[in-house]
DNA sequence: CATGCGTGTTACTTCCGGTAACACCGAGTC
DNA sequence: GACTCGGTGTTACCGGAAGTAACACGCATG
């Protein structure tokens, strides 16, 4: 019947979205999440209701190009959580792969980051809906990680997810400053988190004169 | 001379000033930071050009808002950061000061964090430099205060940035999720965070049969 | 009375997201 | 071979938002 046209089709219509993307990718990490949809056609070599017709609305372009980066970050934390290391070196590990990242490829980061410019009619306040869906997707694969292989008593689930939430904030706001400022080596910054995690605050003493924090 | 004119002419534009920025907050808080520099000066009651001589842009606009915001949420923080009581105990009213406020105002603080939208023309990649200033300043303030009363030994001063910063962003990341789920009390929360902060991570056991995370 | 000057307006330009309507082209059908 | 039909492409437009130019009123001062 029409299966192997049906089949052709799609994988036609699977390579051009591919090349849309690959052309949006280059754009956008040219000129930013700013990019218009008119110089993503351009620079695929056509005109924007074919993107349209591809992707729905700009929302669609972006979270297809999202994703795409979203899943290969992913992949490599994930590799590197699965390391085989003891706990302190695996934490340490993924830290630096999620650094090694951003560092590598600042553009790509700041698309994934910072994708805001949401649909102009977004009224109700559905807070962190769009947010950042790395930084979810991250936090809950963390948790998921957490979860598996400590043993944390009872109520092991929520702490896991809110571990998990908490620790990827940590490694983003840490990166993101660092990325700006460059005020240590990657190493060290690693070092440090993995110091704050392992409880250097609570064990730290107080300053001499101080009240202690 | 015109020094006494002067004075009364800052004067009224300084409260034309507050009183425009009262009428972008209503409307900000109503609408989202996708909110129209028209429907701000209709909500003022006057046209646009005249926001544009006081503000620039809607980026001066914007700054201008979230520089309100953010002073009144980092004098909460401060005052939580500097009440008598251990260091734990400060920790957990400081998050909980933080997440209070955002509990409490939720649109307030997506605007805050998630103002993006920036300059259409920003070629180059500043990562992180209109990011989140909020996150950015936060971070700033709680390394000062960890420098000051911690004695953390050689390379204190960036040790303390980075835990600020990641300390900040734990916080930030924790309280997106949490306000989105709300999986469970403010109080829960803040106890898990301080537990991650007091190191449990680290001491907790491995699960049966897992070669420990 | 004229001259600025601050405050306000209307009307415009430009750009972007998104869409409607039309044009070409290759494959199957009578 | 003419005819339809689905997919791919185009031009030309709409609506709305940022930002600006040019003009108009009120009011003090010389």
């Amino acid at each position: 019947m029409d299966t192997t046209q049906r089949t052709d089709q799609q994988r036609s219509a699977d390579r051009r979205r591919r090349e849309l993307l690959e052309a949006a990718d280059r754009v956008v990490l040219r000129d930013g999440p700013g990019a218009s949809m008119n110089a993503i056609a351009a620079e695929a070599g056509i005109t924007k209701p074919i993107l349209y017709r591809h992707f729905g609305d700009k929302g669609g372009l972006y979270a297809a190009l999202a994703k795409r980066h979203t899943d290969a970050l992913l992949d490599s934390l994930r590799a590197a959580l699965d390391a085989p290391a003891d706990r302190r070196e695996r934490v340490e590990a993924t830290l630096d792969t999620y650094l090694s990242a951003i560092e590598a490829r600042p553009q790509v980061y700041r698309f994934l980051m910072h994708p805001a410019e949401g649909a102009p009619s977004e009224q109700g306040f559905d807070v962190g809906k769009h947010s950042a869906p790395l930084l979810r997707r991250m936090g809950e694969e963390l948790a998921q990680v957490i979860e598996e292989r400590l043993d944390l008593g009872p109520g092991s689930q929520q702490l896991a997810r809110v571990w998990g939430h908490g620790i990827v904030g940590m490694m983003h706001a840490a990166g993101d400053w660092w990325l700006g400022e460059r005020p240590c080596s990657r190493a060290e910054l690693v070092r440090s988190l993995a110091d704050l995690l392992w409880g250097r605050l609570a064990a730290a003493g107080d300053r001499v004169g101080s009240p202690g924090f």
